[in-house]
DNA sequence: ATGGCTGCAGGATGCAGA
């Protein structure tokens, strides 16, 4: 089973690369963020063609999230617990059978929090707290569940090309990495770094300045799986090709293989 | 990087992103 996670970026803007690149590696679930896109005005059809079941929890001009899946879903939940004056579009899961039980999928886009000190930085804080407390529950349970996106977060230095760039960026933040590492520390495996030690592997390269010319990327696009997901993970990829595509996204595609 | 692009709303330019 093929999971992937991308940042869109647009999915008006990015309708014809992310169908192509769907159609070409076909992954089972596939996991959007700032489809920028109201629920009613997704471009649907082109995806359902594709043979994907389509949920969206869109917003107008921002965020937005997105959970496509061959599986049909048994459940769908927008938004993520914990506070419910929160009105930005920022997480979407899903619960899917599999042979012998079921596995949970969410699409999150964590907050970028820039400028740090500001009430977004507060506002990613909080939003990382729900994530944790969210994630908790969820392992409680003992479920089999992949938490898949944007996440906003360098965690260590070999995940950014120049790591002094960042110092004082909300992504790079002493306390941004802290929170993060709460996370995994409950018991959740970064997909690709159980699967690759090594530094120089990015998901986001900015716009300005030629940075994807000059590798000048970082990562912080992951797949957090919980211990029976962990169990079955095969491998994690990220495919950074469509990068280099006209029109491209700043994010590039994550994914991962599990036996399942 | 004190921000050099880009998408979006709206109908000019400002905001948000990372």
């Amino acid at each position: 089973m093929r999971i992937a996670t991308w940042n869109i970026n647009g999915i008006r803007a990015r309708l014809d690369g992310a169908v192509q690149w769907a159609s070409e590696v076909q992954p089972e679930v596939l996991c959007f963020q700032e489809i920028k896109i109201e629920d009613g005005l997704f471009p649907r059809a082109v995806f359902e063609d594709l043979g994907y079941n389509v949920e969206t929890h869109g917003q107008k001009s921002f965020n937005g999230v997105a959970l496509l899946s061959k599986l049909p879903f048994d459940e769908v939940s927008r938004g993520l617990p914990g506070d419910d004056s929160d009105q930005q579009a920022r997480f979407i899961e899903g619960v899917f059978s599999i042979a012998g039980g079921a596995i949970r999928v969410a699409s999150l886009y964590l907050p970028n929090g820039n400028p740090v000190g500001t009430e977004k930085y507060a506002y990613k804080f909080a939003w990382m707290d729900r994530l944790e407390a969210y994630a908790r529950e969820r392992l409680e349970a003992e479920e089999m569940f992949v938490l898949a996106g944007d996440y906003n977060v360098i965690p260590e230095d070999i995940d950014a090309r120049y790591p002094e760039h960042w110092v004082g960026d909300a992504l790079f933040q002493p306390e941004t990495r802290a929170r993060y590492r709460r996370l995994l520390n409950l018991g959740l495996t970064c997909a690709f770094r159980a699967c690759s030690a090594e530094p120089g592997h990015y998901t986001f390269w900015d716009y300005q300045a030629g940075a994807w010319q000059r590798n000048n990327g970082i990562r912080i696009d992951h797949l957090l799986l919980s211990p029976l997901a962990a169990d079955r993970l095969e491998g994690a990829q990220i495919d950074k090709r469509t990068r280099g595509w006209d029109k491209p996204s700043d994010h590039v595609p994550v994914m991962i293989e599990l036996a399942v």
